[in-house]
DNA sequence: CTTTTTTGTTAGATAAATCTAACAAATTAA
DNA sequence: TTAATTTGTTAGATTTATCTAACAAAAAAG
């Protein structure tokens, strides 16, 4: 498989995680590529037996299509996890790195970090590491906009990785593990109050709640 | 800078370093690529200002391209070094995955291998860290079998990263550092029999004993 | 139910990196 | 010093991944 081809599969399998209709327009907004270039491009996809293709249709991956996908991306989470605890990167910096180093063709090189690491299942942001055939464990987070008042969850996962929301969670004290009780919704703007471990309280913005993975 | 381009700069690089002259036929062979597609990179390389091209004469790096290829060599050889010394690599499996990470755009990600490094001077198979900007160190190496019976030499890099040769000197019972004493050279193959430190003594093809570099 | 908007497809162009075939220059051998 | 060999170049084709322009289908709005 080129470089292309596993961002495309990365992408379409991302996509589904979020949504369960994968449309040609959502993969070339996901991937920064014009529509055109997209439908050839799945068309290939389709032809090695990665994907489900009809005219006009959604996008799915077969089973081939996601266990590829699956090894992207246990690569790209073991490398974020080698960064953050090997190598002394913050949560925040990992993403990039890994993005680039996923596609490097070597077993041996994940091997070792995976022993390194004592075979880890989660990433630094909290998302599972798919085993080495590529399956992912399934996960039943909830964001925290769509939890209730009075209820306290625990912060589990992140939902994206860009570098300015993982800031602002710092920013905010908040940790992966951290107990967060819905205090409050405010109206106007739908923002959240938490209180962090029975400690202190935040208002959370509805846009970031709506990233932060909670467990019960 | 394409991947593409920054392998045509690093063979260049190599390649006069091996011999003054370097020609498209040269540069073809070492890539594993044709000549007249080599033809057309070299002028397109040249446009950008990283060698002289003139029709049928030697090609040529400039002071930039050399740089440029310096500073993908540094990144070559921390990564080898960092996958050495905190990975738990053989020196003999490393030169495949650098010549993959070697090609990772990040800087914090490189620095960060120097820094936990200690800012190495020399890559696990003795060969100079060019500095940040790409400068590499004049070495003054002498190749074993050009060396002279009676004369003690200190094993100090080698000048192939073929896993088979490397694992040969493995073999050998060699190691970087070791003081090697030219014994006796065979008349009918041109090996070389080398005393190590002193204790045992090995044979050694003129194959291997032309890759072995030593200083005096 | 039309009309408009959004989404998807086809056709054809482009840039990068490769190739083969043909030919030309330079070097080496006879 | 001519002929043969090696090395280098040009021309043109191919593959991959991208684009724009034009058109068509599906979905949404009126
Ligand atoms: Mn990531
Ligand atoms: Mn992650
Ligand atoms: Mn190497
Ligand atoms: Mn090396």
């Amino acid at each position: 498989m080129t470089l292309t081809e596993e961002n495309y599969l990365k992408a379409i399998f991302h996509l589904s995680t979020e949504k369960q209709d994968v449309s040609v327009l959502d993969l070339a907004n996901s991937l920064e590529i014009k529509m055109p270039t997209v439908n050839s491009m799945v068309k290939k996809l389709a032809a090695k037996g990665l994907l489900i293709y009809e005219k006009y249709r959604p996008l799915s991956l077969t089973e081939s299509g996601r266990l590829e996908a699956g090894v992207i991306i246990r690569k790209h989470r073991l490398v974020e996890m080698f960064l953050v605890e090997k190598m002394g990167f913050q949560w925040d910096e990992v993403h990039e790195i890994a993005e680039q180093i996923e596609h490097i063709d070597s077993s041996v090189f994940f091997d070792r970090i995976n022993e390194l690491l004592n075979h880890p299942k989660f990433d630094p942001h909290g998302s599972p590491i798919p085993d080495p055939e590529g399956r992912i464990a399934s996960t039943e987070y909830l964001k925290l906009n769509d939890g209730q008042i009075g209820k306290e969850y625990i912060f589990t996962s992140v939902a994206i990785s860009q570098s300015s929301f993982l800031k602002q969670i710092n920013k905010h004290g908040l940790r992966l593990g951290d107990k967060l009780k819905i205090i409050e919704i405010l109206s106007f703007d739908k923002s959240i109050v938490v209180s962090i471990n029975g400690q202190s309280t935040e208002n959370l913005s509805g846009m970031v709640a709506g990233n932060i993975l909670v467990s019960e």
